[in-house]
Parts: C-alpha cells; sequence; structure tokens
RNA sequence: GGUUCUGUGGCCGAGUGGCUAGGCAGAGCUCUGCAAAAGCUCCUACAGCGGUUCGAAUCCGCUCGGAACCUCCA
C-alpha cells in the first residue's frame, strides 16, 4: 500500500515516490508577515503539518522549508505602487524591520498554539537578498528577463516560446494558456516598463519613499514578489526537490512565476508534486483581506469578533480543519465549530479511556457476535493508513475513530465484556490511536492545570463520594454543581467512581 | 469575458457506479438519588431536467445557483 497525492500539474492523484530514496524536500509558501494571520491561514499550516508528520511517520526524513515574506512585494503598478510593509510602518510609527518582528512573533505563537511542528529551515526574503540577486543575473544573462528603468521584468513570452518545447509553457500548473491571458488581462496604466502584460517584475526599482531597499546592479530596489522562493528553494532543496506546497490562490501566478524563474535557472521543474489546499470561506466567501471578511487567529481564540459567539480554543480549531478534505473549502461558522468542539473533547474522552483499559486480560471462549467486534475495530484500524495513503484523508480517519469510540465506552462501561478485543487488538488499537492522534494529527489535550489541579479534584472527588455514600445528596450536588460552575464538570461511573472534565 | 472548481439531510462535512461515512443539533430509551457523561435506537440526503447503464448522488449533456483565479492574497 502506497501513498497517493493529487497533483495539481497532473491534476491526478500519483503514487509518491521521492527523488532522494528516504529523503522528502518540502517548501511552503509562508506568510508575508505585513499583518496578523488570520483563521485562512491556519489552513495551509494545519495541512502541510499533518502532510509533514506523516512523511515522517512513514519514515522519510523531512526537510521542510517554509518562508518567511518580510521584504515588502508590490505588483500594483497601475494603481498606487507602495510597499504594503512600508507604508504600515508609517501609519504605525514603527521601523519596518520592528513591524516584520511584530508579526513574525506572532505568526510563531499561533504555530505553536496550534501545535504545528516548526519547519526544518525557515528563510526570510530580506536574509536571502544576495541569492535572489544571483538568480535574476543568471536570468538577464540567459535573455529572459530585462531591465526598465531600474526594474528587472522576466520575458514571460519569450519563455513560453522556448520552453513550450520542452514541455513546461507557461501555465502549466494552472491550466492555462498565454494567449488567452494576453487577451484578457485587462488594460492597466504605467504597463510601459512591461515589454507585454504578462511579464512580471523580478526586481522593482524603489522609489524614494521606500523604506525597505537594497543596492544591486541595477540600482537601489527590492525583489520581486515570485524570486525569493525560486531562489530559497533552490538554495536549501536543490534544483529538483519532491513537494511544493500552498494555498490554491498562489497556483495563479505566483507558482506559474517560480516555475518559470527556477526553470529558466536550471533547467528542470522545480518540484515533483505540487499540493494545494483549498480555502477556508466565510458565508460562501473566501476569507482574505480583499473581502474585509477576515477574523484574526487571536481573535478566534479569545472570541472577540462580532461574528464570533464564543471563544474557539486552537484544538478545535485543528480539529475543525482535519474534519474536512484539505482539497475542499471549508465553510466557517459557529455551529460548525461549535459542533467540532464537542466532537473533539468525545474523542478525547475516549481516547482517554483507552489509554487506560488495562493491557491483559484473560481470555474467555468467545461468541461470534463478540468475534465480530474485533474484527471490526481491526479493519477500522487497517483504514486508518489506507485514508491517509489516499491523498491525506484525514476526514475519513476521523470518522473511523468515531466508530471505535463507541467500543471503547463500551468496555468502559461494561455493555461491551472486555475480552471483547484480542489482547494484541487491544495494543494495536492502543498504538494506532496514539500515533494517530497525537503524532499524525497533532491533537493534544486541550485543558491546561497540571498536577496540582488534579490533585485538588481529586480530593473534592473523595469528598463528594463520601457524601453520596452517606446519601447526603445536598453536599454532593453542591460540589458538583458549584465545579460545574467553575468549568470543572463531574461525571459518576457505573462502579462508583468519578471523574472530571474542564470546561 | 477567459480558466478551473463546485451544489449532499436543520448545520458542518466524507464518498465509491450497486453494499446508501462521520460529527453537531433534534427525538425516544438504558444506566443513575438527580444530573451530566456514556451506550442503544430514530431522523436517510444527494440543485433541476434529460441521457448512458441491469443499476447513478457518483459518468455525459443542458438549465439554474455558488466559488476561486485572471490584481496583493493561504
Amino acid at each position: 500500500m502506497s501513498l497517493k497525492v493529487y497533483n495539481t500539474l497532473s491534476r491526478k492523484k500519483e503514487e509518491f515516490k521521492s527523488i532522494t530514496e528516504g529523503h522528502v524536500g518540502m517548501y511552503v509558501c509562508g506568510p508575508t508577515v505585513s499583518g496578523e494571520s488570520h483563521l485562512g491561514h491556519a489552513r495551509p499550516y494545519i495541512t502541510f503539518d499533518v502532510i509533514h508528520r506523516y512523511l515522517r511517520h512513514l519514515g522519510y526524513k523531512v526537510r521542510y522549508v517554509r518562508n518567511i515574506t518580510d521584504a515588502g512585494h508590490f505588483e500594483e503598478e497601475g494603481r498606487e505602487a507602495e510597499d504594503k510593509i512600508a507604508k504600515k510602518a508609517l501609519l504605525e510609527r514603527l521601523e519596518p524591520m520592528e513591524l516584520v518582528q511584530k508579526y513574525t512573533n506572532l505568526f510563531h505563537w499561533a504555530m505553536n498554539e496550534f501545535n504545528t511542528i516548526p519547519p526544518s529551515i525557515e528563510p526570510t526574503a530580506t536574509g536571502h537578498i544576495v541569492e535572489q540577486i544571483v538568480m535574476i543575473e543568471k536570468i538577464i544573462k540567459d535573455g529572459y528577463a530585462y531591465v526598465a528603468n531600474g526594474s528587472v521584468y522576466f520575458d514571460v513570452e519569450k519563455y513560453n516560446t522556448d520552453f513550450s518545447k520542452v514541455g513546461m509553457p507557461y501555465g502549466m500548473l494552472s491550466g492555462r494558456n498565454l494567449e488567452d491571458q494576453l487577451e484578457t488581462t485587462r488594460e492597466l496604466d504605467n504597463q510601459d516598463e512591461k515589454r507585454n502584460t504578462a511579464d512580471f517584475a523580478l526586481w522593482k526599482n524603489a522609489p524614494p519613499e521606500h523604506i525597505m531597499r537594497w543596492p544591486s546592479p541595477w540600482g537601489e530596489g527590492f525583489p520581486g514578489w515570485h524570486i525569493e522562493c525560486s531562489a530559497m528553494s533552490n538554495k536549501y532543496l536543490g534544483d529538483q526537490f519532491d513537494i511544493h506546497g500552498g494555498g490554491m490562490d498562489l497556483q495563479f501566478p505566483h507558482h506559474e512565476c517560480e516555475i518559470a524563474q527556477s526553470a529558466v535557472y536550471n533547467h528542470k521543474t522545480m518540484a515533483k508534486y505540487w499540493i494545494h489546499n483549498n480555502m477556508i470561506t466565510i458565508n460562501g466567501r473566501k476569507m482574505g483581506k480583499s473581502y474585509g471578511n477576515q477574523i484574526m487567529l487571536s481573535q478566534m481564540f479569545s472570541g472577540e469578533h462580532p461574528l464570533l459567539e464564543q471563544p474557539y480554543h486552537p484544538m478545535t480549531i485543528r480539529f475543525f480543519i482535519l474534519q474536512s478534505h484539505y482539497r475542499s473549502t471549508l465553510d466557517f461558522g459557529n455551529d460548525a465549530l461549535k459542533g467540532s468542539e464537542k466532537a473533539f473533547k468525545r474523542l478525547w474522552e475516549a481516547y482517554e479511556v483507552l489509554n487506560g483499559l488495562p493491557l491483559t486480560v484473560d481470555r474467555l471462549p468467545l461468541s461470534e457476535a463478540i468475534d465480530d467486534i474485533d474484527v471490526k475495530v481491526n479493519t477500522l484500524l487497517n483504514e486508518f493508513d489506507e485514508f491517509m495513503n489516499d491523498d491525506f484523508n484525514t476526514a475519513k480517519v476521523i470518522a473511523n475513530m468515531f466508530e471505535l469510540a463507541p467500543i471503547i465506552n463500551g468496555i468502559k462501561d461494561k455493555h461491551i465484556p472486555a475480552e471483547a478485543l484480542k489482547p494484541e487488538t487491544l495494543s494495536l488499537l492502543k498504538s494506532k490511536m496514539k500515533a494517530y492522534i497525537e503524532d499524525i494529527f497533532g491533537l493534544k489535550q486541550e485543558k491546561e492545570g497540571g498536577d496540582k489541579l488534579d490533585d485538588i479534584l481529586q480530593l473534592l472527588m473523595s469528598l463528594r463520594k463520601e457524601a453520596k455514600a452517606k446519601k447526603d445528596f445536598v453536599t454532593s450536588d453542591k460540589i458538583r454543581n458549584e465545579l460545574l460552575a467553575l468549568g470543572v464538570q463531574l461525571k459518576d461511573e457505573k462502579d462508583g467512581g468519578m471523574s472530571y472534565s474542564i470546561q
């Protein structure tokens, strides 16, 4: 059983074979740190975190590179050409790099809340100006870029003509051809520097008010939008690497331009598999700056946003994202998030019950009905791998987990005899659930508090048990109800035991 | 206008040509001092109209609706 991934390049699921055996190079487009990340940004980073974790689970050594775009890009010729980072810095009276640092820190904080594993390398655009200049020089030397007024543009038409012959036309990823684009590209002002409207900037001459600027062979300026990813992926992952990921909205033009730049530079399609996650929508619309409908991650966690009925824990959001397939749109809504919150809680509690089940159970002669349970559990568990290998279908794995939950709880409540599961099945159940829930899906317990809180709650529960034994329900209810008011829910169990869950 | 995708039960969402995921909400039951939790049961859908097929939510066509990209965007 092998891993299959949907490759945007071929629009098909393909068997995954890494270029270097046992190793995977993966590049994912990271955030532009000119502002705070919103809910939509959570999707790619969580999606690729799970892909990263799964590849590791399969035994690959993964070099995961995710950039930080901290140099201002703009492709807004024709409108007010402004470096967005520099502009906001003026408004907020901050140094641009101070601003960049602030949002980088916030991004890292949110990624940590989501329990994502940090990338192996997290290169910044500003830290790789030299590499970008070197790449641009080579592209100019080879005749695929030209200089105009201190800026450098990529000659898309020439590229397309030449590279179509070797199977790398401009538009190969997004499935559009240049002719269509030339017809439909709308008229913009100030296009006279470009030979062709489809051309894109590799280097931009910096106007005087532009704060972020670097010397270059073409004068002071800053890199174009696309070149950093080509330069940095090439530096850390080589001429061709395994996986390039990002949001679907980056397919065109960003990834298309990356492919073209890198193809000129090293005559290869830079990445073998292109993986794109779909968007998070809100009221059916993509969440994004331009729509003014974004909810920042800090707002998601705090609940402070008009559209939010309550705060949502990072793990709720992570679980919510994993409940759908990464290539489908996912619609935000309070009902949906609240559903995920409860679902995750139930799943996690079943997982904790599972961890508490004793491994060695005396086997008794089994009836057929009970044998069926053992078979069913094995089937459900084996499907975990099958589903993940089918283009990372986390939604189906989670569905199976919810079929296992009643069995686990049933054993605890003795609806199902403990010996229904063979020791090796129970052992497999435990190890597989741990591997998937914690290691691959990266889920963790929502509640906090630690040992001391646990000790205190154990004490309160023992007091309540005593009261109950004496049929002093006034006291026992008082303990239960007042704890509930504090957000701690007590649960009486069949055998007179008691447990709690927070929130 | 061009390119691509999409329309599943109250809500969120998987999905394969036939065996009709899963979660949340709702209803009933069991357990329980009560409650909660848990378990069991119920609620059974695939935008519309044609077509292909023994059989389609799943393939094809048309109609209607929605979205993404074509401009910074995860």
